[in-house]
DNA sequence: TATGGGACCTGTAGTAGCTACAGGTTCAAG
DNA sequence: CTTGAACCTGTAGCTACTACAGGTCCCATA
């Protein structure tokens, strides 16, 4: 019966771009399922660890949530015509990105506006600190 | 002598926008110095601490830091020649306002494309968790 | 086979920036 | 004088990690 190779916590980091504190710090919230474990205590893990770390990370770059990762890895698990929840999970997500762009660019409008003024050379009121102390409230 | 006009803490969350419980944060992490109180013990508030509050609450939808913000705080405060500081300062914000976006569109644009692959109507592997699964490494 | 040192282990505490209690006191209107 | 809304303190919780401290294990080399 030949063994099943297996891999390091620290192996399975480098593959997956997840770093050791933060795949131990999954386990421990539930979102990783315990790996079996040497004699000695350490970690041992299959491919499907990567995998799923990767998918993990991936989502997390996409800004989900790791409560939404969550769903998206029960979603994925039981697979029964879960792509709708999947895409539906996708679509609000998309939403929230644009808005946060708009957000933002109203952010850097105001900000560059600030400094553009300020950059008229020394003034004696900090036309950045006016803007902050009379802006909209 | 007349009794200048003194606000509560709630008062002062509705002129300034700030929640009560955040003002009260604020002043213990060192961020707001501490009003004088009444006898029995209540925080009274002059206009002042309402203005600084704004500040405090436009920097922070501006995307600074509260460390970001007592040192704008500081310079206003002691203002002889800060503009130039201010300027950087609102220029570094400014810049990293600009590279976050620059991410989120990248996010965003990765999730519309995920969410167009789905739109197809019922597909027997989701494109969505097969993206997740096998996105860039 | 002994040994050195890097990788691993657990558990706890810290980070930002609030928010939400619990359990009590004060203030102001009626 | 009573009621109840607003205030008080102190602590714990939230997200998503990160960083220790203080120990143990594994394995390549001598």
């Amino acid at each position: 019966m030949a063994e099943l190779p297996g891999y390091s916590i620290g192996e399975i980091s480098r593959r997956s771009g997840v770093k050791v504190e933060t795949i131990r710090y999954y386990e421990r919230i539930g979102l990783l399922a315990p790996p079996p474990r040497t004699v000695g205590g350490h970690r041992v893990y299959g491919l499907a660890a990567a995998k799923r770390l990767n998918f993990v990370r991936r989502a997390r770059e996409l800004g989900f949530t790791l409560g939404q990762v969550r769903g998206l890895l029960a979603l994925a698990d039981g697979r029964e015509d879960s792509c709708a929840e999947v895409e539906k999970l996708g679509r609000a997500q998309l939403d929230a990105t644009s808005g946060r762009i708009a957000d933002l660019k109203r952010m850097e409008k105001v900000l560059a506006e600030m400094v553009k003024r300020c950059s008229g050379g020394t003034v004696p009121d900090c036309p950045i600190l006016e803007a902050l102390f009379e802006g909209p409230g």
